[in-house]
RNA sequence: GCGCCCGUAGCUCAGCUGGAUAGAGCAUCGGUUUUCUAAACCGAGGGUCGCAUGUUCGAAUCAUGCCGGGCGCACCA
C-alpha cells in the first residue's frame, strides 16, 4: 500500500465534505525532506490559499482539525511555514502497517493493460556488443517491472533481416568460406564485415555441410544470407540469454515485407491523406556531395510533428527501412496493446518523432507509445577511457563483458543511472568487487539477514503479531518507515518509465538495514537473535523478513540474484 | 543550421515531476572488530544547482535566450 496516495485520498475526500472548492489536482502528500517535519506533509494550505484568498496557516489550523477529528492514527499534526500540515504517525500504525506489509506484487496496477515493449532490436550481423547491453537491461526491467506490478507484458524483438546490410553480410560469410575451404584471403578493403565471429558462422555452415558448391556466389547468395542470418540470431539469443534476457517475440522485417503488408500499410496512410509525391530540401549544415534533387514517396509526418517528411521509396522503387519499420508498426497496432515502448539507442534518437508520427497517423492520435532513448555508454578502464574500434571489429562483446565482471554487475550498474545521462562503465571498479560496487552492498543485505534466518529456530506458532510492538526503538520504526517506501518507488519507476529508482531505493533500504545490524555491535540489547527476549527476537525476525522480500523483488525486477551468504 | 539528451560537492550521480535548511557513493580526514558476515557501521569537512531574464506566494525543477559537452541529421539499416 502506497500510504502517501492513500492519504492524499482521504484528505482530499474530507475536504471535498467539507466544502473546500480549491484546485484538487494540486495537492500532494509526501514525505517530508526533513524527518523532524514528522511522517507525511500535506500541501493543501499552500495550493488553498489563493482561491480562498486566505492566510495559508489560518487554513492549515482549520484542515489540521478536520484531520484530527476523523483520523485518530496520527500522534502530531503541525501547520508549519509557508503553509505545510505536518503530520506524524502513532508508532501502532507502524506496527500495523508491517504486521500486513506485502511486497505490491500484482498489485499495483490500477487497472492491469496489455502492454507491448520492443527493445534490443540490434542488427543480426554480429554478436551483441557493449553498446547493446544499456538499452538491453533497460528494457528487460522495465518489463520484468510493468508485469510485477500486475501487467500483461510481451517483450519483442524486430529483427533488421532485410536490405543491403544483409548482402552485406551474405558476402562476407561468403568470403570466409572461400578463405577455410579454398584459402582464399579475406579481403579488408571491399567494406565487408571483418569481424571473428563471421569465421563461427562459415565453420558452423561448413559443419552442416549447408553449402555445397560455392563456385557461383549469384547461385547460393540468398541461402547463406539465410542460413548466416540464423546463426548469427542464435549467437544473439545466447547473448540476450548470458544478460538474462528472453523475448516473447521475435519479429522479421523479411517476413512483413514477403506478407505485403507494407503496401497495404502504406496505403491506408493514402486513405488518410498523409502520403504525397514530393521532394525533399536538402539537410542543412551538412555537406553532403552525393544530394540530389528526387521525386519521392513521402510520409506527412511534419503533420505530427515531425521535422521533415520521410521518405518512403527509394529511387528505384524499393521500400526504404522506414516504410518497413510503419508497416512493422502497424502490426504491432493490429494486434491492440494498451500501451506500446519502444526502447532506442541514443544514435537512433532522431528517428524518435517519425516513429511517433507513424503511430498517431495510424492510430489517429489514439496511441499510447511512447519512445525511451538509452544515452551512450561510455567505457573506462582504470579511469581512461577505453576505445574500440568496430572497423577492426575489435569492439567487447555483450558476453566479454558478462564474463569478466558477471550479469549481476553488468545490470545493476547499466540501470543504476538515468537513461538519459550518458553512463560511465570502468571494468576495473566493477571487477574489484568492493564496497564500490553498489550491487555488492545490496546483495550483502540479503546474505546477512539469510544468515540470521539460518540461525534462528523459530516456531511460527510461538509468534503473535501483537509482539510487533516491541519493536519500538528509532532503528526499527525507520526500517518499518523505508518498507513503506517501496510501494511508492514501484508507482514513481513504473508511472514514468524510470527504472533507476529500484537500485537507488534498494540501496537505501540496504543501508538503513546495515545500520540496524551494527547497532548490536555497540549495544548488546540490539543484537538481533542474541537476546533472551524470544518475543523480541521474533518481531525482529519478523521485520527483516519483510525487508528482505522487499529486497528479494527489488532484485529480482533488475534481474540480479539474492545470494543466501557471500 | 536543425533535432534529442546532459550540465548539481574534487570525481560519478540522485533529487519524490513547483515546496521547507539541496542529498548519496567515491575520494580526503578521524573513530568502531573477544561477540548474529568489518564486502559493514559512526562522525567531519566540502555547493552561487553552467549563466541571464521571466512565470510564481515559492524555481535545481517550468519558459525563453545564451555558454559548454554528447548523440544524430541519407534513397543506409
Amino acid at each position: 500500500m502506497n500510504i502517501f496516495r492513500f492519504y492524499k485520498d482521504e484528505f482530499s475526500k474530507l475536504l471535498k465534505d467539507n466544502n473546500y472548492e480549491c484546485n484538487y489536482e494540486k495537492l500532494s502528500v509526501d514525505s517530508p525532506r526533513q524527518s523532524s517535519f514528522g511522517d507525511l506533509a500535506f500541501n493543501a494550505p499552500l495550493i488553498f490559499s489563493s482561491s480562498l484568498k486566505k492566510n495559508p496557516l489560518d487554513i492549515g489550523a482549520e484542515i489540521a482539525d478536520l484531520i484530527k477529528n476523523k483520523f485518530p492514527e496520527f500522534e502530531s499534526i503541525e501547520v508549519a511555514k509557508p503553509g505545510f500540515v505536518n503530520l506524524r504517525l502513532k508508532k501502532t500504525f507502524w506496527f500495523n502497517f508491517l504486521s500486513s506489509f506485502q511486497d505490491d506484487k500484482g498489485k499495483l496496477a490500477t487497472e492491469i493493460k496489455k502492454i507491448n515493449i520492443e527493445y534490443v532490436s540490434a542488427n543480426p550481423t554480429g554478436p551483441l556488443h557493449v553498446g547493446h547491453c544499456r538499452g538491453a537491461v533497460y528494457g528487460d526491467v522495465l518489463a520484468n517491472l510493468l508485469s510485477f506490478i500486475g501487467n500483461n507484458v510481451t517483450k519483442e524483438y524486430y529483427i533488421n533481416d532485410y536490405g543491403n546490410q544483409i548482402h552485406m553480410f551474405a558476402k562476407s560469410v561468403y568470403a570466409r568460406l572461400l578463405e577455410i575451404k579454398e584459402n582464399i584471403k579475406f579481403p579488408l578493403d571491399q567494406g565487408l564485415y571483418p569481424g571473428d565471429y563471421l569465421k563461427d558462422i562459415a565453420h558452423n555452415l561448413i559443419q552442416k555441410n549447408a553449402i555445397k558448391d560455392l563456385s557461383d556466389y549469384e547461385l547460393i547468395k540468398d541461402d547463406i544470407g539465410t542460413m548466416a542470418m540464423r546463426e548469427a540470431m542464435v549467437m544473439i539469443k545466447s547473448d540476450l540469454l548470458s544478460l538474462g534476457i528472453k523475448h516473447d517475440l521475435f519479429v522479421s522485417e523479411k517476413e512483413l515485407v514477403g506478407k505485403d503488408l507494407v503496401a497495404k500499410t502504406i496505403k491506408i496512410l493514402d486513405e488518410k491523406d498523409c502520403i504525397y509525391e514530393g521532394i525533399l530540401p536538402k539537410p542543412k549544415g551538412n555537406d553532403n556531395e552525393e544530394w540530389e534533387e528526387r521525386n519521392q514517396l513521402l510520409f506527412k509526418s511534419t503533420k505530427f510533428g515531425d521535422d521533415v517528411d520521410r521518405a518512403l521509396k527509394k529511387s528505384d522503387g524499393t521500400w526504404t527501412y522506414f516504410a518497413n519499420d510503419v508497416a512493422y508498426h502497424a502490426y504491432k497496432l493490429e494486434r491492440k496493446f494498451d500501451k506500446y515502448i519502444n526502447v532506442l539507442g541514443a544514435d537512433h534518437s532522431g528517428y524518435l518523432k517519425r516513429l511517433k508520427a507513424c503511430m498517431d497517423a495510424l492510430s489517429d492520435f489514439k496511441t499510447d507509445f511512447e519512445c525511451k532513448v538509452c544515452q551512450l555508454v561510455k567505457l573506462f578502464k582504470s579511469g581512461e577511457p577505453y576505445k574500440m574500434s568496430k572497423r577492426a571489429g575489435d569492439f567487447i562483446t555483450a558476453k566479454e563483458l558478462v564474463e569478466a565482471v558477471g550479469v549481476d554487475a553488468v545490470r545493476f550498474m547499466m540501470i543504476y543511472r538515468s537513461n538519459d545521462s550518458q553512463l560511465d562503465f570502468d571494468f576495473d571498479l566493477v571487477t574489484e568487487k568492493t564496497k564500490e560496487n553498489p550491487v555488492f552492498y545490496v546483495q550483502y543485505a540479503s546474505a546477512r539477514i539469510h544468515s540470521i534466518l539460518r540461525k534462528v529456530e523459530l516456531k511460527k506458532d510461538d509468534f503473535d503479531k501483537k509482539n510487533l510492538n516491541l519493536l519500538d526503538s528509532e532503528a526499527e520504526i525507520d526500517l518499518i518507515k523505508k518498507l513503506s517506501l517501496w510501494s511508492k518507488c514501484l508507482e514513481l519507476s513504473s508511472n514514468n518509465l524510470e527504472p533507476h529508482r529500484i537500485p537507488y531505493y534498494l540501496y537505501d533500504l540496504a543501508s538503513s538495514f546495515h545500520s540496524y545490524w551494527n547497532l548490536g555491535k555497540e549495544n548488546n540489547d540490539f543484537r538481533i537473535i542474541e537476546n533472551e527476549n524470544m518475543a523480541l527476537v521474533h518481531a525482529r525476525v519478523f521485520l527483516l523478513e519483510k525487508v528482505l522480500m522487499v529486497i528479494k523483488s527489488g532484485l529480482s525486477i533488475l534481474g540480479v540474484s539474492a545470494p543466501d551468504s557471500m
